[in-house]
DNA sequence: CAGCTACCGGATCAACGATCCGGTGCCCGA
DNA sequence: TCGGGCACCGGATCGTTGATCCGGTAGCTG
């Protein structure tokens, strides 16, 4: 009685804040997958009752959107004018798939309307490196767009697919592909079932068709004369 | 009790199968969404108990693997030799896209391996034209993926983003950009937040961009000279 | 008619997200 | 010095969910 008030607040840090949920959800996520976050268990983490977290909060979703969006604060942003544009977007285009598969989790997150500071500030380098450089809206929103879309995409799928996690699995779906391998012979033979590492080369073969795709219609400086270099 | 017996099965139809329970899901989802999809409703829907759908699946996972696969019927798969490699992937493509734009609740449950009979006859399809197409190896399994994932991200992001159903949020988030302009400006002034149509416009041209990006990269009928244009 | 198998579902369990309502401690003005 | 207010906390509780236990029933087979 006597030696206890106040013990939580010397010992147990600021006094629970939108920031410390946010914090510890992350590491939740990161600890134990989407499925195992919950408002009881990452209250337990934080040393509280779970009641108390909706004070800081309104709903579960909000403490998604915010982890979702803390992560990307992880994205560096280039700094500009160093290499040209394609090294720029190359290289927040990268950061931001080493973002995604660090944190697998997210990955089944994206489908919600990222609007965070964080996630704004990166598409705000994005879109802002591709105007400077030169390209013009039927071609701006695609470029942005697709570049978004085919790194979520890839995060998505690799973060997924238990290439190195899951072991049993990834082996079973390859004994099933191999036992149909007459309904599936292309699959079976070239099978899109790819062992560690070739993830990256792909990704980044792929990247390489869409940057070529987008500087290929750029409009003011075309100092290439609209092919590549 | 006398004209009770046997009611159920004179009316109801089959005794209760995998596949009406799959395609009740489907149902259920498309009206109500993902998140609506209960066990408990869905035994509702089919007129039997809830405990009694777990004697045909092990779990709602399965539920919902079933259901994704589904759908994947409903993609046509083109029919070869017509208009070229070109025109087969990029058919194939589009009703994948198409489909996922239909039921807008798949692209949330894109994050889980997807291992179905339709999905593979699908990824069997666009293997089988790339390799006849002639791409090889290291080019391959980036062509393949890096189609499927744009195809995905795309669906994701727009399956996604409220631009029809929800225009309180779009408004909401439009105004929120504007209020912060000087910290946005590129997205303030070329805002990501297109209207409905250009989503289709963009995936046409990001398409053409990693198709192109394949094609010179085809070694067999290297109509092109191996680098680029 | 006995028995087996495919199929069904009420009752129940633990866990979840969320809310109600009653607490604490602390600070600030009178 | 004190008292009222405010930021913050949490036990108890509600409705719902996924899943399981266990006891049924229909219809065929021998």
């Amino acid at each position: 009685m006597w030696l206890r008030p106040s013990a939580r607040r010397e010992r147990d840090a600021p006094p629970l804040s939108r920031d410390r949920i946010t914090e510890e959800a992350v590491a939740l996520l990161d600890a134990e997958g989407a499925d195992r976050l919950t408002m009881r268990r990452l209250a337990e983490r934080l040393g509280t009752g779970s009641t108390t977290l909706y004070w800081h909060v309104k709903t579960k979703d909000d403490v998604l959107d915010l982890a979702l969006d803390k992560i990307f604060a992880e994205v560096e942003i280039p700094r500009k004018g160093g290499q040209g544009w394609r090294a720029d977007i190359t290289a927040l285009v990268s950061g931001w798939r080493a973002v995604l598969l660090r944190h697998p989790w997210s990955a089944a997150l994206l489908g919600r309307p990222m609007l965070g500071p964080n996630v704004l500030a990166r598409s705000e380098f994005l879109y802002a490196t591709l105007v400077e450089t030169g390209v013009v809206e039927p071609h701006l929103t695609a470029a942005a767009y697709g570049l978004s879309n085919f790194v979520i995409g890839s995060g998505l799928m690799q973060a997924t697919w238990p290439d190195n996690a899951k072991q049993p699995m990834l082996r079973d779906a390859r004994e099933h592909l191999h036992a149909n391998r007459e309904r599936y012979p292309a699959l079976a033979a070239h099978g899109p079932l790819v062992a560690d590492g070739n993830w990256d080369a792909g990704f980044a073969l792929g990247l390489g068709w869409l940057l070529d795709g987008i500087q290929a219609n750029i409009a003011s400086t075309d100092e290439e004369g609209g092919a590549r270099a």
